[in-house]
DNA sequence: TTACTTAATTTTGCATTCAAAATTATGTCA
DNA sequence: TGACATAATTTTGAATGCAAAATTAAGTAA
């Protein structure tokens, strides 16, 4: 009658491990916003005690992915409209930031890769496949931010990105958006090829608007 | 029935209560960065067990204040000019993002109050009373921050803020330094006066780059 | 029924306990 | 004496236990 695990854990602290697959779970929707998350449940569907999951919902509290309430346990935090658009213009300016230091520092043989990365993306567009499309995309941000040289700014916007990402993840793009944000990313690899940091955190910063309109449209409509 | 009235007795957890006795440690520099600092110690300093003190330990190095190394407990986080360098832009790109949003949305006895602290803090800079110049300072940095009606911002802000504080409070500025940062500060004022978000924006970025030599040539010389 | 108590159950916060890893102390032999 | 191996101690990671708080269930009177 063995309990069946997702996977066996045994890399690095429970709590670590434990850490990035509550995120995994929420960022993929397993867990839903505003649900109320008993510890227990978490603790038996992960086969873990009580305290390193304790101290992972503290760290992800911290982060703003869950809600704790004191004597009443953790909550996904619900992400609504008003949150988006505190959180997109924070990530805007880290994003800006990003692009001004990704073309002091990046090499040739980076934006080779993003060109790459790039290419592939165009790819998925044409075909209409959004998942690959997505995680390519994704792949070329995180790329930027790499390129940046900064693990400060990286954390502060892979937190801010987790927060958002489920429902960017979530929100399907129109037809029409889909491709002002493809045209974006033509200006996007120009500008990183050019090296030329201040155009290019312009255009990271008005793709992203573009993004928060998107998802807070969707939101909108499926709460 | 007012809500506001009965306000219910703060009943805080020993972790919440920890982890801001233990910021307040590490800032005024009671633990000195780089120190082990072995749980046993902090859980008899504060009459805790060590369950609570684990977590504010976690939460804390999630911010970056202490590192945790797997199996050899926690430390202090030591500042080094690297540090500063990585974590004074992404805080420029945050206040900047902050002066913009504020001039936006403050209201006039907002900015009032800023002019009331900006003469306090003349008052100090007139007398030399450093410590009372720092205090009222941050005062109207928070202020600003405040006005912007971004939790987001301010808590991102503040979490960078909290990890150069120490380094920032320790570090003497000469003569020269200390009549630029009040020029800079006029100039602050002016803009929040004139309500112009750009340039308020541009100067609290370079009144933070200059903070930032300050504090960096203070930490090469003290280490 | 419905509103209101009050008892039972569950869940949380924290302390304690136990095992594994790391650190320090001790002993041996060249 | 000094280099190395091994035992004792300390410290950390995680599980369990226990009391307080909260939630749910049950009962009682209007």
């Amino acid at each position: 009658m063995n309990v069946r695990m997702d996977e066996p854990i045994m890399r690095r602290s429970l709590h670590d491990e434990l850490v990035e697959r509550l995120q995994r779970l929420i960022i993929e929707g397993a867990l839903t916003p505003g649900e109320k998350v008993p510890e227990k449940e978490l603790c038996e569907r992960f086969n873990v005690s009580r305290t390193p999951m304790r101290e992972a919902l503290k760290v992800l509290a911290n982060a703003g992915l869950v809600t704790l309430t004191p004597n009443r346990g953790a909550s996904v935090t619900a992400v609504t409209v008003e949150d988006l658009e505190e959180v997109f213009p924070v990530m805007g300016a880290l994003e800006a930031l990003s692009g001004e230091l990704a073309c002091e520092k990046i090499t040739d043989t980076e934006i080779a890769a993003v060109r790459a990365l790039h290419h592939e993306m165009l790819g998925h567009y044409r075909a209409q496949r959004l998942p690959d499309y997505f995680k390519t995309n994704e792949a070329i941000h995180t790329a930027i931010l790499n390129a940046a040289r900064n693990d400060t700014l990286s954390s502060q916007h892979q937190m801010l990105s987790a927060r958002v990402r489920r429902a960017r993840y979530l929100a399907n793009m129109t037809r029409e958006r889909w491709d002002k944000a493809v045209a974006e990313h033509e200006d996007i690899l120009a500008a990183l090829e050019a090296r030329d940091g201040p155009r290019l955190g312009k255009i990271l910063k008005r793709h992203l608007r573009n993004k928060l309109e998107t998802v807070s449209e969707w939101l909108k409509a499926n709460g």
